[in-house]
DNA sequence: TTTATCTTTCCAATTTAATCGAAATATCTG
DNA sequence: CAGATATTTCGATTAAATTGGAAAGATAAA
């Protein structure tokens, strides 16, 4: 069953892997897999401090992109695949097709050029 | 033949399309399609001023998201669907599978819990 | 309980993004 | 050229994101 995910929600996930830190992060997770990584282990391989890592991994939890789960005193953190791919199905359905079976009401579809809007550019009448 | 976005390209379409004026600006133009709409057309619809829609159209254009032509004294903006299907691609790519065939070096993929990492919550040795 | 490890929160400094009135630029029309 | 329309740039302001040291919270081990 798929969901479709709400604009708002969209906007978060795109912000979150919006930035080079977080996207590196969520990279490194997706190649992980489920297992995940331990911020630890994040901040040996990305090299940045462990606050700043953390505001990071915040964000992407906080657009649900990630997860975390404790074990000991490590925290893991995953992917949330199934929200990025409901990402991707936003992005496809409202961002990459011309939906709507081509637009609506005051909207022509593709012919462009022809008998399009522009009121300046169609020739005057008899200059 | 599919191009490949860089990942540093991939942000910048990302950031472009995190903001509500920006998408809803994206989403309109999706579905007008190749004609686009004029600057003061996408004022009256989302009920913007001018300089901030300005502001958000040449991010749209900076990410390649959008491209612009003139025609008489309107510019019609339109969508780059080229563009966005790159980025999805390196979504689907990057961010929605397992990808390498299943991890690097280091990286143990699916069962999890099993034999993982932690060393911390493994049975102590006969405590 | 004390110590060590892992991770986050706090906080202050810095940078970057967003907003929008006013002014400037561009193009067309008369 | 003067006037009208379309659009952007400028500039000032406010808001939000990012960074990382220092301190605090959690958990485990000795």
């Amino acid at each position: 069953m798929i969901t479709i995910m709400k604009s708002g929600d969209a906007i978060a996930a795109l912000g979150a892997l919006a930035s080079e830190a977080r996207l590196a992060v969520f990279r490194l997770l997706v190649k992980r897999g489920p297992e995940g990584y331990t911020p630890t282990e994040l901040t040996r391989r990305l090299e940045v401090p462990s606050p700043t890592l953390s505001f990071h991994l915040r964000e992407l939890l906080n657009a649900r992109l990630v997860t975390s789960r404790r074990e000991g005193r490590n925290l893991f953190y995953s992917p949330n695949l199934e929200r990025m791919q409901q990402l991707v199905g936003f992005l496809t359905d409202n961002c990459c097709t011309l939906a709507d079976g081509a637009c609506g009401p005051d909207c022509r579809p593709l012919p462009a050029s022809a008998q399009a809007i522009p009121p300046a550019t169609r020739q005057r009448k008899r200059a």
